[in-house]
DNA sequence: TAAATTTGCGTAAACGTTTGCGTGTTGATA
DNA sequence: TATCAACACGCAAACGTTTACGCAAATTTA
């Protein structure tokens, strides 16, 4: 017999019970004491007591993996994600695990780190049998690859799929993305109206999909308001992997792009260590924020919030996109119904006003 | 037959194989197959080539629910956390993810949102069969009715559990911890050496233990240098639930200790938040930083590293923390051996040394 | 050529459930 | 008292594996 010590005090060690256990102990067969559990009507008052309290005693669970396996379904969704050390990502995850946990579901968390293989190896690992379906987001090399063979097996093998943010929208499967291109037309016109008459983007390189959508969001405002667009007021950074000195490297591109630029009084920035960082070189080189530069950037998340001064935002609606995502994807495991009808949901973006704007 | 579609191409919808498929297909036993994948010599060579390029044509792979049942092992960990969207969390995330992967384990994660109905909740989800064993950091709920139940009987029907971080001493078994106080001592005994004669301590109600910890280690800093060490220096927070406003009154309390104790040249702050907030207020009232006030707290963040000017920190090893947890979980796991050998490993913390502190 | 051995496969049981169905016992009805 | 329904339970099969064991056929040995 083996023990727990607890101050001071030893318990028993009781291993999980099982219905065969329990149906051995009251002398009953297994099914018996299954369907007294359930409130079987086949079952006597007498005996349904009986197993009841016994049950209760030892604190019966109906094992999860037995039921995993008898029903051909976990309740179990995988999440696969390209970083989870960030903001934008681990909102998603909380809105995924809300969800999913109000609806009995568990969530399985996969990290891709960027890297294709890892993506691919972490989904292997779930797809089979161990989740019923996918939320994810495509890791930065798998948009440079454009190989999307592993999402393809997985639908393919009856694995709903829902994609996030990142998507590939040649792949059917339910998405959720934001107005990209709107939220960041919107937030070049605030900066506009605001008086910014020499406007800079800094922004990733085209494979990023929500970069390239942002970066036309901000060609279009620019040219819907005929204001001069250059190819050198806008900074294509290549955000590929954080390695150490990436931050030096950022502020040295950033501290460039004033310098070659005379005037600039207005920064876009399509996430929130851009922005932070254009503010942090534009405060080193004596500028003052809002009234010399104005600044807005993607993503609403603690560097915006606790910079100082404070940057206006566009909400990227990370937890509304985890939960939209999830309701998607469980909707789609409850409901054989709908078969083909995969949906695409755009949430809204708002502009959170702060003070690196000009309000 | 159902199909996918991509790229304009149709493709065949083949749910995922199993071995009595495959056994009937080739009219073989499903042991045979099963043999013969895993290369056992009770079966011919010739029927093992059969058999394994039929598996590899329809892409086999061993469900894994079975393979639980039958092992009594999920290869798979809990993981509990308060809270996702926190650097030092969603650091612990990805330690825990990479040891675990490299083993073999998926990790399922649970918030517990601090609070101590989910963390049961959560628990009780998840201790049925679908995880072999725990790693988790006890929610401020929790910390505070100091009912320990769930832990106890999780230990008790044999699942293992590592704490980390937020730990109880009294339950027994694995812990991972930083030297929260001796960390704090040598970050106060830097501002004492820079010069600092009037330093406060940011820090938390002393139900949670790491607060209690370095308030603790500020304390035993001063006295041993023979500091001014008054009850209205400690500013203890209350830092229950993030809820709106939470910002604000933070600012306003933090701006309520500098003007009621003139002269303060010196924070010490249990968390990045409290720190960069002290230093924002500072800088509000027309304070210089470092030179009026030299400002260092704990973890080591995002919002550190991107404060403008940056915040000396005291690392919280979070990676290291869940890599190390996720270490000791597997091998106990995997070695039924050194049944009773619990242990606590107190992980380091070092000084990064920014722009808050004179250097 | 008979006996012993090896080879190659199938059977059965197990992991922990649930559910359809069969069956013996009880009590009621004719 | 014979018949029938209702009751309360057990059996079997199923989910997808793995593994110990049994057994016939093929091969080797004496």
């Amino acid at each position: 017999m083996n023990f727990i010590k607890f101050a001071n005090v030893n318990y028993i060690m009781k291993r999980q019970v099982t219905l065969k256990q329990i149906a051995k102990e009251l002398g009953v067969s297994i099914p018996t004491v299954s369907k007294a559990l359930r409130d079987s009507k086949e079952i006597s008052e007498e005996t349904k007591q009986k197993v009841k309290a016994f049950a209760k005693l030892f604190n019966y669970r109906p094992n999860n993996i037995a039921l995993s396996l008898k029903n051909r379904r976990t309740k179990t969704i995988g999440l696969i994600i390209p970083e989870i050390v960030h903001y934008f990502f681990s909102k998603v995850i909380r809105g995924v695990e809300i969800v999913a946990n109000t609806k009995g579901y568990n969530v399985v968390v996969g990290l891709s780190s960027e890297s294709f293989d890892k993506e691919v190896i972490n989904m292997e690992m779930l797809a089979n049998g161990s989740i019923d379906g996918f939320i994810l987001s495509l890791s930065k090399e798998t948009m440079l690859n454009q190989d999307y063979h592993h999402f393809i097996e997985a639908i393919n093998q009856g694995m709903p799929v829902v994609m996030f943010d990142r998507v590939v929208n040649d792949i059917e499967c339910d998405k959720v993305v934001i107005d990209d291109l709107e939220g960041s037309k919107r937030a070049v016109q605030k900066l506009i109206k605001n008086g910014a008459k020499k406007i800079v983007a800094i922004t990733t390189k085209d494979y990023v999909s929500v970069g390239r959508l942002r970066t036309q969001g901000y060609i279009e405002a620019m040219e819907e308001h005929n204001m001069p667009l250059e190819s050198n007021l806008i900074l294509k950074l290549d955000d590929t992997i954080d390695y150490d000195g990436h931050l030096d490297l950022l502020e040295k591109e950033i501290e460039q792009l004033y310098r070659t630029n005379k005037g600039i009084d207005g920064v876009f920035a399509v996430n929130e260590l851009y922005a932070v960082t254009a503010m942090n070189v534009a405060r080193k080189m004596g500028k003052s924020i809002p009234d010399d530069i104005q600044i807005i950037g993607f993503t609403d998340g603690v560097l915006s919030r606790h910079a100082s001064p404070s940057l206006t935002t566009i909400n990227q609606k990370a937890e509304d996109m985890g939960k939209t995502a999830a309701r998607l994807l469980i909707e789609r495991l409850e409901n054989e119904t709908d078969e083909e009808a995969y949906k695409t949901v755009v949430l809204k973006t708002q502009i959170i006003e702060r003070d690196s704007t000009i309000n």
